[in-house]
DNA sequence: GCGGTAAATATTGTTAACAATTATTTTCTA
DNA sequence: TAGAAAATAATTGTTAACAATATTTACCGC
């Protein structure tokens, strides 16, 4: 229940400025709208939510700045994390990741855009696992449900190719040479690559939210 | 109101492992539950609080690991600070930090220890407004509001020197001669400093929270 | 029709009562 | 007395009703 609404951020199905009214959405999902009071508290303080005292709950519209200093921190994070794991990453875990690489490749070439999508954030997260430190795969995590909404703020919703499998399979390539130092430089360019193409595309928000969310609200609602 | 329970844990008048009984602190604090658990629910994803359902919230009690990976991704931000920072600081800034490291070298000659070590906080925090990455600054503030638990529950609660003044002179001064490695490698001993002493000591709770705030409740209380 | 005001509606915020669960104490028995 | 079972108390979790605020609609004079 509680990562519905945030999975319809990350899906791009919930347009930055999106009004989230505490009653509709405890109808849409068939709970109580003390529930519904959590989960915006929650997304609240993820900042994928902004709130007005007594205005309610918009889904977060994040400025160009906001946008600049995710992609920034994200490059830091990135960064340390490909240092510390070129010296410590194993054949194993060289494997898995190779693996990931092809599953994702499949789904491309398959037509599940979608899914590779997903593998291909998912790439990211498990090399912040692998380097083992749990905070900064926090923060990794945060960064990562955030960049949606500055995708859909900034480049609008039709983005392709979020992730470049290429530069994946070269980043995995530098890690199991152990040499960090190219490893950091490729995701750099792979990072900047989105980055580059922020500009000012602001849009009219939809109402519809059950449409939106793709869910039928009870008969009675 | 928001802040109180936190300032407690920030100020070391909340051991790790206290239990947080929603009642006695809205006794405390003179306000009704609900205000208390939604302050609790913002200290449960600031992980200053751990909270099992039916069970209640306790304050958090981070691990050895934990307590590393907090320092780690420390070293990684305010390294990406620093480096950002010494291209970019101004004569204006540098005398800022100068100021500060004055006022705070004032305090500890006066005895104001409290006092000084919140300059001696306030000062990493301002170097990352200076660089003026909001996310980064986000993730620093979310550290250093962790790692008071992290020295009460592994360093014990009379640790000094939380930070010494003359490492803080040497950033300022590597930073003003825009020597960013140099500055980085201070910074790095000096957080090491406090991590090297990191061991396993745990303590026993103490469970009288009006003792704890300093806050007389209410005499019908 | 336009601007402005007042009523009506909708939405958010708060509260106290209740339910469910857990912890503690008491009671009983071997 | 030790230990288990039951009763009690304490604590957390949930809910529906109410209050406060904001938004929309209806109305009126111009």
């Amino acid at each position: 229940m509680f990562g519905l609404i945030e999975q319809a951020v990350m899906d791009h199905r919930l347009p930055p400025g999106t009004k989230l009214k505490e009653v509709q959405l405890a109808k849409i999902y068939g709970v109580k709208r003390g529930t519904i009071r959590k989960v915006l508290a929650r997304l609240v303080h993820s900042r994928l939510v902004d709130q007005l005292p007594n205005k309610g709950a918009t889904v977060a519209k994040p400025s160009i700045k906001e946008a600049c200093d995710l992609f920034a921190a994200r490059r830091s994070i990135e960064r340390s994390t490909l240092e510390v794991l070129s010296s410590r990453i194993t054949p194993a875990q060289i494997k898995q990741l190779r693996q990931m690489l092809d599953s994702e490749q499949l789904c491309y070439q398959t037509g599940d855009t979608q899914r590779a999508i997903s593998i291909s954030i998912e790439f990211h997260q498990v090399l912040a696992t692998m380097a083992g430190n749990d905070v900064m795969q926090g923060f990794l995590n945060e960064i990562i449900r955030r960049t949606p909404l500055v995708i859909l703020t900034h480049l609008g919703a039709n983005t392709k190719n979020y992730c470049q499998n290429q530069e994946h399979e070269a980043i995995v390539d530098a890690l199991e040479n152990g040499d960090a130092e190219k490893a950091v430089h490729i995701m750099d360019q792979h990072l900047s690559h989105i980055e580059s193409q922020i500009d000012d595309k602001p849009e009219t928000p939809r109402t519809d939210l059950a449409a939106l969310l793709h869910i039928d609200a009870p008969a009675n609602g």
